[in-house]
DNA sequence: GCCAACGTTGGC
DNA sequence: GCCAACGTTGGC
């Protein structure tokens, strides 16, 4: 069984195009217990729904997949990363990643103006008021409702 | 750039 | 374990 996920970028830190050239590449930088605890939860096959946060704009820009399960985000070892915790250890990580391949690109962002509007969508953790996590589940309903009827 | 909402830290 | 202070996220 496939589980579905929203992962949150910043399309100028790094895009959905970004994505398509390199075709894959690791999702590090998360820096979020739950965030970090639902990326350990995905299995090899499990799709993801790519969303543009903090740009104008923002909203989903197409789909990826999961090709490698959870392991050590070494981003948080490297004492010149932006994304370095001297509280993580190569004995003891506290920080994952999981590495995505591209699937497709949407020829239109589906904005988060669009996915409040539905009120299938009203459960997603996503348009929930305040809600800032960067990775979420989805559930296979709204999965294809987003795919189905709401995907440009 | 603003600011509401949230998560984390650290003193007690 | 509480909670104030602080830093961050992210939509607008």
């Amino acid at each position: 069984m496939i589980n579905y996920w929203l992962m949150k970028s910043e399309p100028d830190a790094f895009s959905i195009d970004d994505l398509k050239r390199l075709k894959h590449a690791p999702w590090d930088g998360v820096r979020n217990y739950q965030a970090r605890n639902f990326m350990k939860a995905m299995n090899e096959g499990d799709m993801v729904f790519f969303y543009h946060s903090s740009c104008s704009p923002a909203g989903i820009v197409g789909t990826a997949k999961v090709c490698k399960k959870a392991y050590p985000d070494h981003t948080s070892w490297d004492i010149n990363s932006h994304y370095f915790d001297p509280k993580s250890t190569q004995d003891s990580p506290r920080w994952f990643m999981v590495d995505v391949v591209f699937v497709e690109r949407w020829p239109s962002i589906l904005t988060l103006a669009e996915l409040k509007k539905s009120p299938e969508l009203a459960d997603m953790l996503l348009t929930k008021k305040g809600s800032r996590l960067s990775v979420m589940p989805i559930t296979q309903k709204e999965w294809e409702y987003i795919t189905v009827i709401l995907k440009k």
